[in-house]
DNA sequence: AGCACGCCGACT
DNA sequence: GTCGGCGTGCTC
């Protein structure tokens, strides 16, 4: 049979997660490809949804009633059959739909906009509600949840009478922009004719057939040629109506790029570059899928290897993926990358619009652009013939999706590259403890990059004990020490990067005479101060409300701040150091599009002396002016209630240390602590990486947790705190029934903020060597436990948490 | 998701 | 009896 088609529909559950068999029209047989989007109907009633062509002449099971497809959506598929195949992977790694897998890989405008209308077939209703929202037309934009309850239902009773029907629009967001073009449509050879019978002083109409005359045929922009030739409008449109031409549209992308990048050359490698490059070029050349893990301190120019083996991929006619975290794509890469490729380069971020990205995707899919640099969801760029993944800063945590699907771009890239035959390349100054240990097995390839280019030293780390600072000069804030340094870098004239990791002004306040502190009325977190605003703010739901001036508790005034945020550091320093320029980085400040890079372009260009940030300006940052870094209080990620916060704290210090002195002059770093003996803290000073590795593997082995074990993370979420932890304990039991004793089962527990957006959170988390078992009973649980959802009660199962919180 | 069906209590 | 609330199950 020839006319059938397995179609994966767009409804995300447990029961509609196989493919639905549907016939294919006749008028739709010549062009209905596998990974297509169309529209079918489905369910009772004249409701339509887009569906994903899965399979074509496909002999049918189903026995039941079966319906024609309605349309397609595209003219050629949006999903080739790797990103397919993989889409059934992914749903079944991360327990997850089908469809939702299907939808991360698309750009968001070819997601379906579902709207409904509602169409009146009999004029002579007597519901005055129901006529007022008619009006005057036939055809109204139906919305319920914008609907008064009564006139809902009067709506429904008036459907069952067949008085109205409800029509289902399935809308495709996913447009090409398109500009005005002209075409000629007179022969060259009837021009000179033409020619003569044009008066002598309609220069502008000699100038437009000239042009004719040499590009017969030719579609052009309008824009373009007017521009070019200095013609106005007004003779295109008296061309048009001299028949001379025809006015087209033509397809135009979009362009995010605005400014002119310079070409850059490859740079001379230096010997454990070049050999980095070498190892990793063979299985370029050799079609072999081959995991690197490249462990090159900060500043060893791992970006530079990166672009060479690029280049050697392209040189082989094939592509290349390049993904760095969404806060390290900063102009300067970008430059870097499009400045070495050209127009090569494909780029996604989230600073694109939607329809940017769209573009972006179709110059990919199109063959247009060969290399593609971006964030964590440009791992499904539509590339064929990958002869290259790279993904640098491996141990970020923005390349694990927290929403569901909870895909790892890790392993997306490792199962495109095994489909491609290409390698991958993990980089990072800090590789994640998963990673290294892999490479120890020998499951990887470990190159290491030991030193900086050029040779240079790295910088020189002081720490500082902030119990005797506190001791000695009472500020919990800055060290003599450190401020001695940035006095004496701004009077030489040199940069300073300044990281706290918490934003806000102050992070809580508190009723002296009672201990309130006041707390988000949605989460079970105190509210910080925030001084931009004047407002208490939410960091969880966004819960804003006054600053109180007397205790809302026992109304006394003695209302103190503590915890100092980014906000509260500024307005210090600022009176510390008077004559000082600072630029505070923040998601406060960050929120607009493109500030972010503007204000980094401003440092860059030396209008500033101070670079203060949270977490978010220890990355990537490449400024040869800065010579001093200081971290205010390393202590923040070390204090979390998680397994991984050593490795956070490592990981964040030596990526924030080696910001410094990066070009000819030396780097100088201050840490300050309470806990100036962790090992996570001294181990930075040296970057000393592999005794980092050393010390968190035994503890991880003694204390049973990754990469010893694996984990998955399940958790239930409901208003009602009981229902949350009674399910949570319905599901243990299951589980504890189902799985081997060799697991562990940690809970149920509540989560470590048991509250947020009014949801109570209980979990299980679950360490496992070897689990036949688990994938089965995980995906029972699932199955189960979906018919709860309606009532706003959910699971969630993440494989491989990030973190236990 | 969105819809119908069917069971139950409340009401004309 | 009938209306409408909600729990349940199905959609090729």
């Amino acid at each position: 049979m020839l006319n059938l088609a397995k179609i994966i529909v767009d409804v995300p559950t447990m029961q509609t997660n196989e493919p639905y068999t549907y016939r294919i029209p006749e008028f739709l047989s010549d062009q209905l490809q596998r990974g297509m989007r169309v529209i079918v109907p489905f369910g009772n009633g004249s409701r339509k949804i887009q569906g994903i062509v899965w399979d074509i002449d496909y002999a049918g099971t189903f026995d039941g009633q079966l319906k024609d497809i309605e349309s397609v959506m595209d003219l050629s598929p949006v999903l080739n059959s790797e990103l397919l195949s993989m889409s059934k992977w992914m749903a079944n790694k991360t327990f997850s739909f089908q469809i939702s897998c299907i939808l991360t890989m698309l750009p968001g405008v070819m997601h379906a906009k579902y709207q409904k209308q509602l169409k009146l077939l009999d004029s002579s209703i007597d519901n005055e509600d129901v006529k007022k929202l008619f009006y005057k037309s036939k055809i109204i934009d139906f919305n319920p949840e914008e609907l008064e309850n009564d006139i809902l239902k009067n709506i429904i009773k008036l459907k069952r009478n067949n008085k109205i029907e409800i029509k289902y629009n399935v809308k495709n967001k996913a447009h090409a922009k398109k500009i005005l073009g002209i075409q000629p449509i007179i022969k060259p050879s009837d021009v000179e004719t033409i020619f003569k019978d044009v008066r002598k002083n309609a220069v502008n109409q000699q100038k437009l057939l000239t042009y004719i005359k040499d590009n017969p045929q030719e579609i052009i922009a309008q824009r373009y040629l007017c521009n070019k030739y200095n013609i106005s409008e007004s003779t295109i449109k008296t061309a048009i109506k001299k028949k001379w031409l025809i006015q087209t549209q033509i397809e135009e992308y979009r362009n995010p790029y605005k400014q002119k990048v310079e070409r850059n050359y490859p740079l001379k490698l230096n010997n454990e570059q070049q050999s980095a490059v070498n190892k990793i070029n063979d299985p370029i050349i050799n079609s072999l899928d081959k995991v690197f893990l490249l462990e090159g301190v900060t500043g060893s120019g791992k970006t530079e290897v990166y672009l060479q083996a690029i280049q050697k991929a392209l040189s082989m006619n094939k592509t290349a993926l390049m993904l760095v975290p969404e806060i390290s794509l900063t102009p300067q890469m970008s430059r870097r990358v499009k400045g070495r490729f050209g127009d090569r380069v494909a780029m996604l971020h989230s600073g694109l619009s939607n329809g940017e990205r769209y573009d972006e995707w179709r110059r990919i899919e199109r063959g247009e652009a060969d290399v593609v640099v971006g964030a964590r969801s440009a791992i499904f760029a539509p590339l064929n013939d990958i002869g290259i993944i790279i993904m640098d800063e491996e141990h970020d945590s923005s390349y694990k999706q927290d929403e569901t699907p909870r895909y790892h771009t890790r392993d997306v890239a490792k199962w495109r590259a095994k489909y491609h035959k290409c390698p991958v390349v993990l980089g990072s100054a800090t590789p994640s403890l998963e990673s290294r240990a892999r490479a120890t097995k020998g499951l990887y390839d470990l190159i290491k990059l030991p030193h900086r280019i050029n040779n240079k030293s790295l910088p020189k780390v002081n720490i500082i004990d902030m119990k005797n600072e506190l001791i000695n000069n009472g500020d919990e804030d800055f060290s003599d020490e450190l401020l001695n340094a940035i006095n004496n870098r701004i009077s030489k004239g040199e940069q300073i990067v300044l990281m706290l990791n918490r934003r806000g002004y102050s992070s809580f306040i508190m009723c002296r005479t009672c201990g309130f502190v006041l707390k988000c009325p949605n989460c079970d977190i105190s509210l910080t101060l925030h001084m931009d605003t004047k407002t208490m703010k939410c960091h969880y739901c966004g819960h804003e409300e006054q600053i109180p001036y007397k205790c809302p508790n026992c109304n006394d005034n003695k209302i103190r701040y503590y915890g100092t945020g980014t906000q509260k550091v500024q307005s210090k320093l600022q009176k510390l150091v008077p004559n000082s320029r600072i630029i505070r980085m923040d998601v406060d400040t960050t929120r607009k599009k493109g500030a972010h890079e503007r204000l980094l372009q401003k440092f860059g260009q030396g209008k500033a002396d101070i670079l203060l940030g949270t977490q978010m300006i220890a990355k990537g940052l490449d400024f040869p002016n800065v010579t001093l870094v200081g971290v205010l209080n390393a202590d923040t990620s070390l204090d979390l209630p998680d397994f991984r916060s050593s490795e956070k704290t490592f990981e964040l210090l030596t990526q924030v240390s080696g910001r410094a002195g990066r070009a000819e002059k030396n780097g100088l770093v201050y840490i300050q602590t309470f806990n100036p003996d962790n090992y996570a803290i001294q181990l930075s000073k040296n970057q000393d990486y592999e005794q980092f590795y050393r010390t968190e593997m035994h503890l991880r082995h003694i204390t049973n947790y990754p990469p010893y074990y694996f984990t998955v993370k399940i958790t239930s979420s409901d208003v009602n705190e009981s229902k949350a932890a009674s399910k949570m304990f319905e599901i243990s039991k299951i589980l504890k029934a189902k799985l081997s004793n060799q697991t562990i089962m940690l809970g149920p527990s509540p989560s470590s903020i048991l509250r947020i957006k009014n949801k109570y959170y209980y979990q299980i988390i679950l360490k496992y060597k070897n689990e036949p078992n688990l994938h089965a009973c995980l995906e029972y649980i699932l199955q189960h436990y979906q018919k709860d959802a309606q009532k706003g009660l959910y699971v969630n199962i993440d494989p491989d948490p990030l973190n236990f919180m």
